[in-house]
DNA sequence: TCCCGTATTGACCAGGTGTACAATGCAAGA
DNA sequence: TCTTGCATTGTACACCTGGTCAATACGGGA
């Protein structure tokens, strides 16, 4: 099983980066086999030899732009807060940081979600990416909603986490098209009054601490 | 200025009618002069020659994307709801009723909005849109947030014009991509609730009642 | 009726695309 | 050393793109 393909699967691997660096750069649209060879310093031929179609490529593109944009990971210190709505806090104001610190990859994630209208097969990828995305932040409405049905009458930790990930895509769509007219600092401030105003936390201030030890106030 | 060039300005007309419903078939790839000049039942030649460049042609039809997914209209029904928070809510409803019942225009928004990436003049014209697209719910923001400071602490009439824009976008980003998964009811609903709690509207008693419950906040 | 100006057409071009494939290079085994 | 097999190259092809422009169709004055 664990054959040593090795040298064949590292020219994929290659040429998957070579795409990656062209998409970044210029496009999706830029992505041809010859722009990629290029990079990869590769004849197209060979290009279009290890990926019979090019489909396939743009398909393992496609897995290297889900992992770096929606692939959510708590860090420890996120996971040992003790209350949820300091957690989810945490996690947005995290996605909101990789957003602004990483807007090339976001903005492939949109070109691809522009493709996946028209494409079946990438639809349903990225459908499957921004549910395990939702799933993230499910884990901890979920802990944020309990029992008490006075408190979310209509509210689900579905729907919450369905406004936790518009929240930060939808920060994404309006700072990276003019980053000059969109102070990203302030939303996250937003965003975090209103989690305090949905479940207050006992010790929001400990929260705010912990980030502010790690990065000392976003620009203003 | 009433300047009868009627057929002149009719013919690029009919030729970006063309060119929207190859659009919203198809996708702006698929925009080429030869499919909008089949669709229009001209010659391509023609296209041409009304558009001396490509470029332009797809300017023109970003007019038309913007104004059926960006530009909105606060009905009078709307403007007569006494209570700010009342006008919000319904405001995100009727465009999120909007994204719902025409996905195909939301769609064509983002593909122009990717298209922004590159492109320096799409991105500058789709950043305007999505300022005054902001700006129709500072209008309603401002009189949420009066300069009751305890009240929005760090919350202001742009920020939280831009969490609006980012609660209709987001959800869009979700439920076009795969709207098995995704229930825009729940999610609206679940919207309302945070516009109760942010500010509760007199005569919302389940919001009352759980504002006496907690929730004078602790400064600082 | 002819005539003329303009709206319209269709052929043509240069360039770029994905794909196929014969021709090469090359390194390891006999 | 020669041979063999495969990775790699470059060429070729059919197609499509935006753009140009001479040739044409056509409709309304004279």
């Amino acid at each position: 099983m664990p054959g040593p393909k090795a040298p064949e699967e590292a020219r994929r691997d290659q040429i998957v980066n070579a795409a990656y660096a062209v998409a970044r750069r210029a496009g999706i649209d830029a992505v041809t086999l010859r722009a990629v060879a290029e990079e990869a310093k590769l004849s197209h031929g060979l290009v279009a030899f290890y990926f019979k179609r090019k489909e396939q490529l743009i398909g393992a593109l496609l897995d290297r732009v889900l992992a770096t944009t929606a692939m959510i990971h708590v860090s420890e210190d996120v996971a040992r807060l003790p209350y949820a709505p300091q957690r989810l806090g945490a996690l947005l104001r995290q996605e909101l940081r990789r957003v602004a610190r990483d807007p090339g990859g976001m903005r492939l994630f949109f070109e691809y979600w522009a493709l996946g209208v028209r494409r079946v097969a990438i639809r349903r990828r990225i459908g499957a990416a921004l549910e395990r995305y939702r799933a993230a932040f499910r884990a901890i409405a979920e802990e944020m909603l309990p029992p008490d049905s006075a408190n979310g009458r209509e509210m689900t930790s579905a729907t919450l986490a369905a406004v936790a990930v518009s929240l930060i895509n939808g920060c994404a769509v309006q700072a990276l098209i003019d980053p000059g007219h969109f102070d990203t600092g302030a939303y996250l401030a937003a965003v975090e009054i209103l989690i305090e105003r949905l479940a207050p936390a006992p010790g929001a201030d400990a929260a705010r601490a912990i980030d502010a030890r790690r990065d000392p106030r976003p620009d203003r």
